[in-house]
DNA sequence: AAGAGTTTGTGAACGCGAGAACAAACTGAG
DNA sequence: CTCAGTTTGTTCTCGCGTTCACAAACTCTT
């Protein structure tokens, strides 16, 4: 099923609707209209429905969406019926607070080895595993098959950290260190960019205020 | 001058460029061609380009841009030039990452209060700040004149705190806890989604590897 | 069984953003 | 001064994503 391929705007937004079905039914609630569901991810009722349609036709008309059942074919769609064990590299605050994080310890992905180059750091225990040397990132790859890795180094240490990802067999990057990675063509890096969403909302806010730099005054 | 609008993919990328002249001028380069700068910042130059020329005309033909003056007038565009009292709920890991992050307290950010429900972590310190109520939120907001809010609580709690900011008088808030926030229509929120991110390296990783989801039942 | 009321899936129109290509503008040498 | 070389700013075209609007399909009542 589902030759084609979908549009990567409706892959990012796949993750949402997950959530939203899964908070559905933690409240008994069995079906859900498309209206329903797009208000509880926030987004288009219209662009919902299309965004299914991609998956296939796992709606009834005139009646709605099955929750569960449409909560197990989007898991299906995303991989999220596998395994996927992860490595994280870079235990600092943010290292720390992702290997806590639920999202990332549940829904298919396991958190298999925390990696720091500090060598003081390295036996501590965090979210129930120890820090291990980053010297150890091959044999770990190699052992669990590991294809997604986190960098949550200083943004100096990124692009070093991402070179010995990429050599150990890791095709997956998820980064949130503060620095422009180049990977070769096979690899995919994702950026998570915590200052940038701070800046992007300070330029919306002067627009508010201030009316930008320069206010609508547009001359004819 | 701007008085036009500048497209949102624009804004998204602004911060970008301007870690990357941050970093160039670092490195003591002075002069750059739109085709270095691009690079730096992993974007197409002829984007690079298109985005600047709806700033203005920072450059100058045969010659490249000025580095300093070039994130000068970005900034400005940004609105980092101006102070940016920022307030943080929920020191969990992630509230505690948060803090310490130095894109948050340099740049124009200013973090002035850490808030927290839970009474036993009150006037416990972190990144210098005390842990206060978070029955105190007006008050600070009021004094600092706080604009931004930043949630870092559990999905819970998040659209009580986010009611809370909004009433308090905070017109932006950034999101770290997975939840859908409903607000009125003058109040900004951006979304960033730890597990999302995941998600979605999960689905790409599995069209790498399987060519899509279950190939089972697939005619030979 | 038939018709009224819902709700999905999709065809079509529209707008925005990406990228190529080029003209305008600057530098420097002869 | 003129010409060759360089690099920006902009125009144009194309493709993707969003949204509207509606036909198809289902349920329920009479």
């Amino acid at each position: 099923m589902s030759p084609t391929r979908i549009p990567e705007a409706t892959v990012a937004r796949l993750p949402v609707y997950l959530r939203a079905l899964n908070a559905l039914l933690e409240g008994d609630i069995r079906t859900c209209s498309s209206e329903e569901l797009a208000t509880a991810a926030g987004v288009n009722s219209a662009k919902l429905r299309k965004d299914l349609s991609h998956l296939g036709s796992y709606g009834t008309r005139g009646v709605g969406y099955d929750v569960e059942y449409l909560r197990y074919q989007i898991s299906r769609e995303i991989g999220l019926t596998q395994d996927w064990p992860v490595v994280i590299v870079g235990i600092g605050n943010l290292g720390h607070a992702l290997a806590n994080y639920s999202g990332f310890s549940s829904r298919g992905f396991r958190t298999v080895a925390l990696l720091d180059a500090d060598t003081s750091r390295h036996g501590e225990l965090v979210a129930g595993l120890q820090i291990r040397p980053f010297t150890e990132l091959a044999a770990i790859v190699r052992e669990h098959g590991v294809a997604i890795g986190v960098i949550a180094t200083p943004a100096a240490a990124a692009q070093s950290v991402c070179d010995s990802m990429v050599g150990a067999g890791i095709r997956s990057i998820l980064n949130f260190a503060p620095s422009v990675l180049s990977v070769p063509e096979e690899v995919d890096v994702r950026m998570v960019d915590l200052s940038s969403e701070l800046q992007i909302l300070a330029y919306h806010e002067q627009r508010k205020s201030n009316g930008g730099p320069d206010l609508e005054g547009v001359p004819a």
